[in-house]
DNA sequence: AATGAATGAGGATTCATTCAT
DNA sequence: TATGAATGAATCCTCATTCAT
C-alpha cells in the first residue's frame, strides 16, 4: 500500500512545513519571514514548498486555519458541558493560558492576524474571531437556558468573554508574566465575567 | 517673522507626514508600507521625508510615539478625578471607542505594535503598554485610597481594565461594529470591571 | 556526470562575471560601475550575480585577486631562473607590456587599486603590492647570490624595479603609446635598472 | 575700493573650497566625496559652492589644475638651470618627496587622476602628464645640448624620469615609508637615471 | 515528486543640484 | 551674493517564485 504511505508522508511533510512556518511567522511576521528558511528547517528543498502551498500568502492562511482548528478544539473541550458555568469559564481561561505557554508561536501568529495591521489577512482573521465567538455564544445560550446567567446581548457578551481571556493572556505575555502567574487568576477572571454578565446589585 | 512661519510650516509638514504614515502603516503594515507613497500623499518629494525622519524605522517609531501621546492624553482626560470610579471608567471606555472611530488608523497601528509579531518594535510597544498601565494604575490607587474599590494587585488589575477597554474596542472594530454599538455598552463594561475588582459575594 | 558539467558551467559563469566586472570597473571605477549592467553583459539575471559574489565590494575584491594571480603568474614566468639577470628583467618588462596590451582593463583596475584614492581597497592593494615585491625580491636575492648584482636594500630595490616596469607601462598607456613602442625599450630599461642597482663608477 | 576687497574675498573663498575639496577627494575619491561636507568644511553654505564651480565635476577638474600648477612650479624650481644634471635630478626627486609629504592630499588626488580608473578624468590627467613630461623634456634637451647626457628618445626618457620619481615616491608612501627614508635615496636614484640615460659600458 | 539555480520586480536611501528667499 | 530646504534620479540588494533536470 505505497499510496497510503505516500499520503501519510505527504501529510507529515505538510504538517512539518506548517509547524516551521508558524515558528518563522511568529518570530518575524509575514513579510520578514523567509520561505527558504522555512523550507530548510522543514528539511525540504525550497521549491518543494510550492508543491504543498500555492504561495507564501496561501501558506500563511493555511497555517492560520490550522492553528484556528487547534484553538477551537481547545476551546470546545474547555467549554464542554459539565460543571457550573463558572467552572467552564475557568477551564476556558486556563486552556488559553496553556495554549499561549505551550505553543506561543501559534498564539502570537493568531493574535497578530487578528490585531496586526496587515489588512490582507483581516478577512480571514475576522472569520476566525467569529468562529471563536460562535463557540462562546453557544455556551452562553446553554447557560442562559439553564438559568445560570442572564444575558441581554449574546454576541457582545461573547466578545467580552473573549477579550477577557485571549487578550488578557496576550497582554500578560507581553509584560513577561509566567504561565503560573496568569493561570492563578483564572478563578478571579471567571468570577468577574459572571459578575459582569449577571450583575448582583452594587 | 519668517522664522515662526517656517517653524510652523515645518511642523505642519511633519504632522502631514506622520498622518499619512499612520494611514499607510495601518493599511499595509511596516514592511509593505511604501515610503515613496507616503511622501507623495503628504505632498512632498521622496527625499524630503528624510529631512524630517532618519529612516523608515524612525518614522514608524515617531508615529507610534505621537499616537501614544494622543491616546495617553485622551486616557488622562477620561480618567480625570471627578465623578465616581464607575463614571471615570465609563468615560475611559467611551474615549477609546471615540479614538477608534475617529482615527482608526492610529488605533490599528498602535494595537499592531502591541500585539503584532514584528519584534522589531516590541520594546517600544512594551514601553507604550506600560505607560497606559501606569495611568490606569494611578486611578486605581486613588480610588482605593477613597475606599471606592479594593484591589490586591494593582498592576494585574490595570491590565484587566486595559484589556477590557482597548482590546474589546479593537475586537469590535474587527467585527465591524459601529462606534454607537460599542459606546452603548460602556456602562455595562465599567460595571463589570468594578465587579471584577471589588467582587460582591456570589 | 552532470555534476562536472555543472561545476564547469558554474566556473565559466563566474569567470564571465569577473571579466565583465573588470571591464566595467576599469571603465567607470568602483562606485560608478553598475552591477546590473555587469550582470546583463555577462548574460545573466541581476540577481544571479549574488549567487556568485556576496556583494559589489566582494566582487571587486575577488576580481582584484583574480587579476593579481594572473599578473603574479606572468611575473613568475618572466623571472624564471634562466638567462642573465638583465635578460630576466627584460622578460619582466615585456611581460608587463603584454599584460597591459592584452587586458588593459585588468591592468587599469589593478593600478587603480594600488594608486587610486578609494581607501576602501587600500589594504587589499597594499597586500597585492607586497606580493609583487616579494617575487621581485626573490630574484634580486638569487642574482646577488650569483654575484650578478650587489644590492644594499632588497625591498627598496624591488620597489624601484616595480616602479620602473609597471608604472612606466601604465604611464605609457595613459599617453596612448603602442605595445610595440613600449616593448622596444625593454632592453634599455633593464640596463638602467641594473645600472641603478649595481652602479658602475660615474 | 570694496571691489578689490570683494575680489580678494572671493578668491580666498575659492581657494578654501579647493583646499577642502582636495582633502575630501583625496580621502574618499571623486564619487564618495560629499559636496555638502566640502562646503561645510570650507565654512560656506552648500548652495554657495555652485556660485564658484559649475558642478562637482568642474570642481574636481579645477582642483586638479590647481594642484598641477603647484606641482609644475615645484618641478620647474627643482629643475632650474644651475648645478649639474645629476644635482638637478636630485632636487627634482627631493621636491616630489617633499610635495608628497607636505600635501599628501594633492599628491594622492593627482596620482588618482593619472592612474585611477575613472576614465572621465583621463583626458585631463593625460594633459597633466604631458605638461610634466614637457618640463622634464626641456631639461633633457638642455643637458644634451651641454653634452652632459646623450639621449636617443627624449619623450621616452622623460617618462622614465617621471616614473622613477613620482611613482617611486607614491609606492613608497603606499608601503608606509617616511619622507626621510624616501629622500635619503635621492642621490642614488638620480645616479641611476643618469646611468640609464647615458650608460657607461657594463 | 523533489530540487535549487536562476530570475527580476520592488524599494529604501543618498546626494548633487536647484531656487525661493 | 549667500543660503539650505526641497527634490528625485539612480542603484544595490532581497527574496518569492519558476522551471529545467
Amino acid at each position: 500500500m505505497p499510496k497510503i504511505v505516500d499520503a501519510q508522508m505527504r501529510e507529515a511533510t505538510r504538517q512539518r512545513i506548517l509547524h516551521e512556518a508558524a515558528h518563522e511567522f511568529a518570530r518575524l511576521g509575514f513579510d520578514q519571514a523567509n520561505i527558504n528558511l522555512i523550507a530548510e528547517q522543514a528539511g525540504i528543498g525550497k521549491g518543494t514548498i510550492y508543491l504543498y502551498f500555492t504561495n507564501k500568502r496561501e501558506l500563511f492562511q493555511e497555517m492560520l486555519r490550522s492553528i484556528a482548528r487547534t484553538h477551537l478544539a481547545a476551546i470546545r473541550t474547555a467549554l464542554a458541558p459539565h460543571g457550573t458555568f463558572q467552572e467552564r469559564l475557568e477551564r476556558l481561561f486556563r486552556a488559553f493560558a496553556r495554549l499561549a505557554a505551550e505553543d506561543s508561536d501559534s498564539f502570537h501568529v493568531s493574535m497578530s492576524a487578528l490585531y496586526g495591521v496587515n489588512r490582507a489577512f483581516q478577512e480571514e482573521a475576522s472569520r476566525l474571531l467569529r468562529e471563536y465567538l460562535a463557540v462562546i455564544s453557544l455556551v452562553l445560550e446553554e447557560s442562559q437556558a439553564r438559568g445560570e446567567i442572564q444575558v441581554v446581548d449574546i454576541e457582545a457578551t461573547a466578545l467580552q468573554v473573549f477579550s477577557l481571556t485571549e487578550s488578557y493572556v496576550l497582554s500578560a505575555l507581553v509584560l513577561g508574566w509566567s504561565e503560573q502567574a496568569i493561570t492563578s487568576r483564572a478563578s478571579l477572571i471567571a468570577r468577574q465575567v459572571i459578575a459582569g454578565i449577571a450583575p448582583s446589585p452594587l
